[in-house]
DNA sequence: ATGACGGTGTGGCACCGA
């Protein structure tokens, strides 16, 4: 079973290249983030043309998430129970598995700007909201999954130039912390279940030749819960499309059991 | 470096992302 996660910058520019890359990776699920598109422009027939069903929480211009999967989800929550959010953000679902039941959360988190802006303030904020809402998502679901656009390089080792970059933007200890949080939940950060290549990224800037000097961040994660971490069997991240003519600036991160 | 690139909505640009 395979599980993915992609910000494609938006779904109406990007899905030709969403369609193709699911027939090369035909994922289980796939998590998608920043449609830029509102629900009645949610392609679905074109997934369901592949043998996928999906649903779409999306708005105009910003943001949006959506799931498209093999198996109908079901329980589908539309944002973090308990935070009111203007912004179209998560969208989670139970989906069946070989191995049972599945719960996906799939969030686009707020980017945040700078520290000590509202931006950044309301990012703290809808952290929190998270973490608390999580909480009762994994022990109401025990094989739970969080993926999506974290917009936090957790560690040093996922930023190109961590000490330049230092408490900047994705790389503040308050962010760090944040993410730390949802671990302490219970949920294991599946790209460092496996030994990887150094400056391993999924984010590159569309400035500067980013991509080809390899100056990027991971900041697009999945986080299993134990009992899926029993059944992870590997995580990468996909570099090929961003490899692509008018490329999302992020590339998937694939998770398999 | 108030930069760069790319998408959207609008409108001859501004705003946002990361």
């Amino acid at each position: 079973m395979k599980l993915a996660s992609w910000n494609v910058n938006s779904l109406t520019i990007r899905l030709p290249q969403v369609l193709t890359w699911l027939q090369t990776q035909p994922v289980d699920a796939l998590a998608l983030q920043e449609l830029k598109l509102t629900d009645d422009k949610f392609p679905h027939q074109e997934f369901e043309a592949l043998g996928y069903h999906s649903v779409c929480f999306g708005q105009k211009t910003y943001n949006g998430v959506a799931i498209v999967s093999r198996s109908p989800l079901r329980d589908v929550v539309r944002n973090i129970a308990g935070f009111d959010d203007e912004q179209a953000r998560v969208i989670a679902g139970t989906m069946d598995t070989e191995f049972g039941e599945l719960r996906l959360i799939n969030g686009y988190f707020v980017n945040g700007n700078a520290p000590a802006t509202e931006k950044f303030e309301y990012k703290m904020r809808w952290l929190s909201g998270l973490h608390n809402w999580v909480r009762q998502e994994i022990s109401l679901h025990p094989r739970l999954a969080l993926v999506g656009d974290f917009n936090i390089a957790p560690e040093d080792r996922d930023s190109h130039d961590p000490e330049g970059l230092r408490e900047t933007i994705h790389h503040t200890t308050e962010e760090r912390d944040h993410f730390k949080a949802l671990l302490a939940l219970g949920l294991q950060d599946a790209y460092r279940c496996f030994e990887q290549a150094d400056k391993s990224f999924s984010w590159w800037d569309y400035r500067e030749m980013a991509f080809r000097r390899n100056r990027g961040l991971r900041i697009d994660h999945i986080l299993v819960s134990a009992a899926l971490r029993d059944r992870l069997k590997a995580c990468t991240i996909d570099r090929a499309p961003r490899k692509n003519e008018r490329p999302s600036d992020h590339a998937p991160v694939i998770a398999e059991f």
